[in-house]
DNA sequence: GTAGTTTTTGACCAATTTTTCAGTTTTTCT
DNA sequence: AGAAAAACTGAAAAATTGGTCAAAAACTAC
């Protein structure tokens, strides 16, 4: 296998840094090399292209996140507490990485230039990650059994990365709304989001009678 | 009142309609003015540069929303109509205005400079409309009367805007995923999903023992 | 040390960006 | 009709953009 050089290294997690921050567009090649701490002509040494470079650096945060996120899909427990966990781990995953979910929007919303790449990479990590089956037959066996009303996988993942997401795209504005100064209310907002969104998804799937 | 003159106007919607499109940074202020169908130099006429025609721009799209949103606000109907009627108004709203939703996430999200504008204009609005104090106050007496769990109104709404805001987010990917070529199932997605979305928000706030 | 390869540099290019400005046309008011 | 204000124009200044290139520097192997 081939080794990054450390400058190498260094203009990528310098890219990663800039492309989260302002996006693609905001971020010039200039701005790279400055962080980094190199030639701007290096970017185009190691990398062919700006383009080209944001494809690696989208390219590991989408491995990234879907990694991470697979985990809980395949812990062996009732329907209930599958999709505490799975919201759990995945709010708690946004929340270290706070700029990720806004980078992520940003460039599928905006950058459609680069959409085919983004996508494609999407189903790259997707089809990847054969926990999603688990979890798809998991909920499948719950409504047959009568655990939970009829309701699609799709729908209830759908339903927590919507909420999940939100929280954070959400926060700039509500800090001002809310008055989020510091750390401790801030942690209170989220710790009430993360216990109202398990709520309200678990909420979304038990039987009518119940 | 000052009134704008018709070159003014075709500024501001030529600029309204492609910051929706590309976003802030990938709009040149030579396109603005190509479809305005006037002389570039006109647009630092009129407004003093880039950044402020963006300002006016936001701003006169925060307003349109939230003006549209606030009418199924002040409904005088039981508490579960009311949020459906809520949802079904805020979701058609976006459908209409697809890139609507895109750009006010996309400048929040990265946008950093100009920040501190957005977020005053939402203030602005949000104080505006009184409208959200009576639904605050449906919400606080259903509650009260027992007619629904102990939430807060700010949580129903949190739940209600992303979950809405999220299918329009998501449909870029999930037009490859789900296989969303034709009008007729983009359709069936956008219903599905507002069906979806006003089932859980009610279950979310649905007693216990219901 | 010397030859060869890899890495790094600074200067540069062409295109595009926002912005300015001096001057011309058009409108408005008397 | 004529003066003053407003609307408009073409050109270009000033800065930034992604990208190139030949040469220098650093490293490698003999």
């Amino acid at each position: 296998m081939y080794i990054e050089t450390p400058t190498e290294k260094q203009i990528l997690t310098a890219a990663a840094e800039l492309f989260l921050e302002k996006g693609y567009r905001a971020t010039s090649t200039t701005a790279i090399a400055k962080r980094a701490g190199c030639n701007q002509a290096l970017i185009y040494y190691y990398f062919r292209s700006k383009e080209n470079l944001f494809g690696k650096v989208f390219s590991s945060k989408t491995e990234q996140i879907f990694s991470k996120i697979a985990e809980p899909f395949s812990e062996k427990q009732d329907i209930f507490s599958t999709i505490r966990a799975i919201i759990a781990a995945y709010f708690d995953f946004l929340r270290q990485n706070e700029r990720l979910a806004f980078f992520l929007v940003n460039e599928l919303v905006i950058n459609e230039e680069n959409r085919p790449m983004i996508i494609s990479e999407f189903e790259k990590n997707i089809s990847h990650v054969g926990v999603f089956l688990q979890f798809d037959q998991l909920v499948r066996e719950a409504v047959k059994n009568g655990l939970i009303r009829p309701i699609e996988t799709f729908d209830i993942m759908l339903n927590i990365i919507s909420l999940c997401v939100s929280t954070f795209l959400a926060k700039p504005i509500l800090t001002s709304v809310l008055g989020i100064t510091d750390e401790a209310s801030a942690n209170y907002y989220y710790e009430h989001r993360k216990e109202e969104i398990m709520e309200l998804v678990v909420r979304g799937c038990r039987l009518n009678g119940k």
